[in-house]
DNA sequence: CTATATTTTCAATTACTATTGAAAATTCAA
DNA sequence: TTGAATTTTCAATAGTAATTGAAAATATAG
């Protein structure tokens, strides 16, 4: 297979990859072509590249930039502004797992902290199934907490960075 | 707050959540109600519940016992069929984690596989940036891949039980 | 069997999300 | 300053995914 062959594929499967996680196609497929490119691109480059409207690039790169998977970068003498992809995979996963977290985890269990003081009789069977639910997805969802946090730190300390080669 | 209210909420803010994560409202929506609801459900239960058309729940339920969420379930004496979901919220876990391995991760590292063998210069840089990176989303791809099947298993042994309980 | 209850399918519709492209805003070299 | 290059915005449009509802298929009680 030739190079430029794989690098369709690769940007296009992770596209579709992307859609299964509540990620649009083409801000995935903008993250591929920069994760793929030896040096930074334009906004004109990604259009030229995946074939897409200039809004769209600018849009989906604030995005990216948001996500903290892509930098500004400045180059000596060019008025454009180019961007480069944080291309150590460990640093990207944490990062996706960091905002994901803030987004969506955190304020989902302090719902669910809410809900749990319900008023009404426990000896009721849909008061009981309904707090027992809550409860223990409370409970779950605490626990994915505490483990995230240690991935997130897995970096930064010698004891989870040797337990991580572990799995290697 | 009243129970009636809370299940409102519950119900609303599971199916926001499962939209981050490339699952249709609807679906999590009834994922929902039927993780709450102390007795199985038949499907006019859930159009009326939910309001929503009998299309629809039927199309999700599917969905939902395809995944291993929900069970259909056989009351004496009743023509209608019945549905249950899993209340374990570790089984559930431990189901989707499986699913979505089968249906996503394993399919991507799959090709992964096949994109590292490409021909071409290694000391062109863009041969390498993109060998380099798919190398190590591989990398990386199967050491989640190996943690996620500790965890799917985990259930089973007594050994990562104690180190699961260690978490809580 | 037959009639009725129940489930399933799927074309048409609706609702939602992504994308375009041109105009407005901003930046910056001269 | 000025004006060309560049970035940003956003209303209009296109594209995708979810939902409906009625007809067809299937199951079951009598």
């Amino acid at each position: 297979m030739k190079l430029s062959e794989a690098r369709q594929q690769f940007i296009s499967s992770w596209g579709a990859f992307g859609t299964h996680w509540g990620i649009n196609k083409t801000m995935a497929q903008m993250h591929a072509l920069l994760l793929i490119s030896p040096d930074p691109l334009s906004q004109d480059d990604v259009m030229e590249q995946l074939s897409i409207s200039r809004g769209n690039v600018n849009m989906n790169i604030r995005d990216l930039v948001d996500w903290g998977l892509v930098n500004r970068v400045i180059i000596a003498g060019e008025r454009k502004e180019y961007f480069t992809a944080e291309k150590d995979i460990w640093k990207v996963a944490t990062q996706i797992t960091r905002e994901r977290k803030r987004r969506e985890l955190d304020p989902m269990l302090k719902l669910l902290g809410q809900l749990e003081k319900i008023e009404g009789d426990k000896k009721d069977k849909a008061v009981k199934q309904f707090t027992d639910t809550v409860s223990n997805i409370r409970k779950f969802g605490n626990q994915a907490d505490k483990m995230l946090d240690l991935m997130i730190k897995a970096d930064e300390t010698w004891f989870l960075r040797s337990l991580m080669k572990f799995f290697k």
